[in-house]
DNA sequence: CTGATTGCAAATGCTTTGCACGCCA
DNA sequence: TGGCGTGCAAAGCATTTGCAATCAG
């Protein structure tokens, strides 16, 4: 791979704003910080640093756990990348708030997909309900546990299936 | 304190769901189990395990950190007690659901005060969003974080001074 | 060159678990 | 008496950190 294909799959936005975070803290570009980003912005899948990893293994892409999880608090720190709480044990990233600053989470309990939404009235609420407590709202995390109406109806989803062949989100919960 | 006493400051109905859950599921009563579902629920207070350890040495109850851990789970099974996210990085657990079943927290960022509420049109609302979405809500946890407006308009508030005596939430964030 | 970055292994912190003993039903 | 519950210490896991070598600017 040549060197100026590494952000290839990456929207410019990003690039910029990884570049200034690292100029204005007086970091370093490395080999290693450059291809994780590349790999963790080129997809809108959210991770875990275990599932990065894998990712990683799959490529020529080597850099090591330490540098990983040093990586990943960099990008959040920078906030380009954030933490979710999907009700998992293990942290969860979530790659998409850059494109949506404002979106919420369903997390299937029956396939474990996990959708992403926005909704006006939502946000509204949310500020209504902040100013009415005397505080000023700064941010927000609403996770919806649901069931799957198709699974319901006839007995299985395409989710399902997915989860079932790739795993998703199915293992890692707390016994 | 009698052995009657221990449930003085509990509710008729914590005591007898408890009383149920250990009876369909084979399990005992002990001196440990009692005296600890009696420290959790004499309160309202959200807690950690270690501010739990904290409570019993403060009294005459003695229970290993192992028991502690059995019986928190053991409530959680028995849906008598949440694991809330807060935010912070140790489970912080809710003894308020059996009480108010539908609520929601928010966080003030400057000085860790939790406050519960509860809005229909915010339940109404999740789950408008969820059948859109072709799911049946189940579950949802709503974290707001907001800034406290009577500090930034008099430069304190009574919740941060508290904040500050009690050490409440402030530590164990992570770095 | 200087200091940031990396990889490794060791350390940390929360939580769980194996085991022998004790206690409830 | 049977076997659930407890306490202790050890084990597990995810994550962080100290350190020496390496690399970017």
């Amino acid at each position: 791979m040549k060197f100026l294909e590494y952000f290839s799959e990456m929207n410019d936005f990003i690039r910029q704003k990884l570049d200034a975070y690292v100029a204005s803290q007086g970091l370093r570009q490395t080999k290693q910080r450059n291809e994780l980003v590349e790999k963790i912005f080129s997809s809108s899948e959210h991770f875990t640093i275990e599932e990065l990893l894998d990712r990683l293994r799959k490529t020529d892409i080597k850099a090591s756990r330490a540098t990983v999880y040093r990586t990943v608090k960099l990008l959040v720190d920078a906030e380009m990348l954030f933490e979710i709480d999907l009700g998992e044990d293990v942290t969860t990233y979530d790659p998409n708030f850059m494109e949506n600053p404002v979106h919420n989470h369903l997390v299937c309990v029956d396939c474990g997909k996990v959708v992403e939404f926005e909704d006006n009235h939502l946000e509204l609420l949310n500020d209504c309900l902040s100013r009415r407590m005397g505080f000023r709202p700064v941010k927000k995390s609403l996770r919806i546990e649901a069931c799957c109406e198709k699974l319901r109806a006839s007995g299985t989803c395409a989710n399902l299936i997915q989860a079932r062949v790739t795993q998703k989100r199915l293992p890692n919960r707390k016994k």
